[in-house]
RNA sequence: GCGGGUGUAGCUCAGUGGUAGAGCAUCACGUUGCCAACGUGAAUGUCGAGGGUUCAACUCCCUUCACCCGCUCCA
């Protein structure tokens, strides 16, 4: 007897499985694989192409669909520059971002510590070793020797706002001075630092036919310039047709809600919903399709009486919760966290994730903000036009009769559709309990059990041998599914043992096999992909059968 | 961006300064016909890319790209 496959050790075995997976059964493709690929761009292959449909489609009906105070839209990736100015982003993912020249950390200079005149600039190492090499580092690269206290590095000073000193034991005259930033690294304490840089987490382009490039060229041409009057032109120049897509899809519903609100004649509590891409000049891109620059979202913005916040927040909370739940075979993998008062965007007043149990730990699924009335007041003030909106029934508290102005507050569920995606294969890769196969070796099965409605076939219809009108029958069947709008695969390749399990590992959660039996009693086989056991059943019944079971799940 | 690892056939990986290997997958023929079957035969490679050292580089050195694992980013 043959030992069996081993089954994943770990949980970053899993990650390698699951990306294999993807490649091998057409889920998930490097983007320009053939050109050495590009960091952090994927592509969706047949199979994913089909499950991260699934899975928007579900979101889509639960959230627009089977709810009467709630509506969809499809925005353009491209708004008005001004739309990111209103909201913030343009400034807000403009971070200026430090790296330590000793510890080569990185960190956003406006949350650095800032050890203010006069004080001591200790920098302290994580261990004793850490600290010999920090100390050989900072000796080689600005000839001061500090004073090294078991993991503390002593000696330096700050001097006044723009200046630090290093200063020998008893001496107050400093040896030597450095200029001083205002801050030192979070880490380590260390002021000795890089620039700080802009990352525009925002993608600029441009719009219209003229290359800016052209004009920028023109600009600057014959002009001896210094670094600061050079990066005012450029950015002048670019900026006059930049344009940017959008890092998230939920400004559009604010930009909107208005036409939306009017044409719909809609009454708050209301909601707009919208999926699509958005892209992020991330920091660092990670874990596969988790952290994309472009990457896919689900949002939805419900408007709410202010006040009423609080209410909408814990619906919204448990909902978005459950509706993971509801297509996972481990429940216990999903969690809400609240975020801490500290931990919270300045716009919002309240705020839940949503979090799964990565293989690498607990990360992100959704955010479920309390927005308050920021976004709303944010675009009237710069649009200059009234977003607020008309309640005829409530009473206006200043002159006491009914009919009242104002701007609603917001409860927003962010989800991340390209991590949800990531998130289900996970929750579906599994290695079936070892058995043996007829000819007595132990077999592992490799199964996505993808929920049904998630998966991107729903039956293999299988001619077992491929002669005896088998095939014809079996494509007749398949027809069928079709015309019902059920996605069948046809599939006549190789031993039908092999077919099985080429479904099983793509999450196909039912086979119907036609054999010698089916064209003489008009009966096929439905296998289940779970439990791998057959019954036989009509013909003629199969896509009830089917669609019973679809529906039912 | 920094540190650590990886890159060889469609896939999973061996490999050595001297003519590129295995298993699986693929194709053909035969036997078979319900859970990755067996036999026989065939095809398969810019050894991630670009330089350098060498008589000779997949192997040693440099550069670069991508992925994985840690630091920061919150869908």
């Amino acid at each position: 007897m043959n030992a069996p496959q081993a089954a994943p050790e770990d949980e970053l075995d899993l990650m390698k499985e699951i990306i294999s997976l993807c490649k091998q059964r057409g889920f998930i493709f490097q983007s320009s694989e053939i050109y050495g690929g590009l960091k952090s761009c994927y592509d969706y292959g047949p199979l994913g192409a089909e499950l991260k449909r699934n899975i928007m489609n579900e979101w889509w009906r639960a959230m627009v669909h089977e709810r009467e105070d709630i509506v969809g839209l499809d925005a353009s990736i491209i708004m008005h520059t001004n739309v990111w100015k209103a909201s913030g982003h343009l400034a807000g993912f403009a971070d200026p971002l430090v790296d330590c020249l000793i510890s080569k950390e990185r960190f956003r200079a406006d949350n650095a510590p800032r050890p203010e005149p006069g004080a001591d600039l200790p920098i302290a190492c994580g261990d004793k070793g850490q600290a010999k090499a920090y100390h050989k580092a900072i000796t080689e690269r600005f000839g001061i020797e500090l004073r090294r206290r078991g993991k503390v590095l002593e000696g330096l000073k700050v001097i006044d706002e723009e200046t630090f000193g290093f200063f020998a034991d008893d001496s107050d005259e400093a040896a030597e001075t450095f200029p001083y930033r205002g801050y030192v690294s979070p880490e380590i304490g260390c002021p000795f630092l890089s620039d700080e840089r802009q990352f525009n987490l925002m993608f600029r382009t441009s719009l219209g036919p003229v290359d800016p490039v052209q004009r920028l060229a023109r600009a600057i041409e014959g002009k001896a310039l210094s670094r600061d009057e050079a990066t005012a032109i450029i950015e002048e120049k670019i900026g006059e047709n930049a344009v940017y897509l959008r890092p998230e899809t939920a400004q559009a519903m604010f930009v909107q809600f208005a036409n939306i609100q009017q044409a719909l004649s809609l009454k708050v509590p209301f909601g707009i919903a919208q999926m699509g891409k958005s892209f992020r000049n991330e920091i660092t891109v990670e874990h596969f399709i988790f952290r994309s620059c472009e990457f896919e979202q689900m949002e939805m913005e419900y408007f709410v009486e202010p006040g009423k916040q609080k209410e909408a927040l814990d619906f919204w909370k448990d909902e978005r919760l459950s509706w993971y739940q509801r297509y996972a075979n481990d429940p216990s993998r999903f969690r809400l966290r609240q975020h801490e008062p500290e931990e919270l965007a300045h716009y919002a007043d309240d705020c839940y994730d949503i979090e799964y149990e990565y293989p690498w730990g607990w990360g992100e699924l959704e955010g479920i903000a309390s927005r308050t009335d920021y976004d709303l007041k944010k675009h009237s003030e710069h649009s200059g036009v009234r977003l607020t909106y008309f309640d005829p029934e409530k009473e206006n508290p200043e002159t006491g009769k009914k009919g009242v102005h104002y701007t609603p507050y917001v409860v927003e569920p962010a989800a991340g559709a390209t991590r949800t995606t990531l998130m289900y294969l996970l929750d579906a890769f599994c290695y079936d309990s070892p058995r043996p196969d007829a000819q007595g070796k132990v077999k592992t099965r490799r199964v996505l059990k993808l929920h049904p409605r998630l998966a991107p076939y729903k039956v293999a219809v299988l001619p077992l041998v491929k002669r005896d009108g088998m095939p014809e029958l079996a494509r007749e069947i398949v027809q069928q599914f079709f015309n019902s709008g059920i996605n069948a695969k046809y599939d006549e390749q190789h031993q039908v043992g092999k077919r099985y399990a080429r479904h099983d590992e793509v999450g196909t959660p039912y086979c119907l096999t036609v054999d010698g039996e089916s064209l003489e009693d008009g009966t096929v086989t439905i296998r289940d992909r779970d439990t791998t056991e057959q019954e036989r059943i009509k013909i003629d019944e199969a896509l009830q059968v089917v669609a019973g079971r679809l529906a039912d799940s």
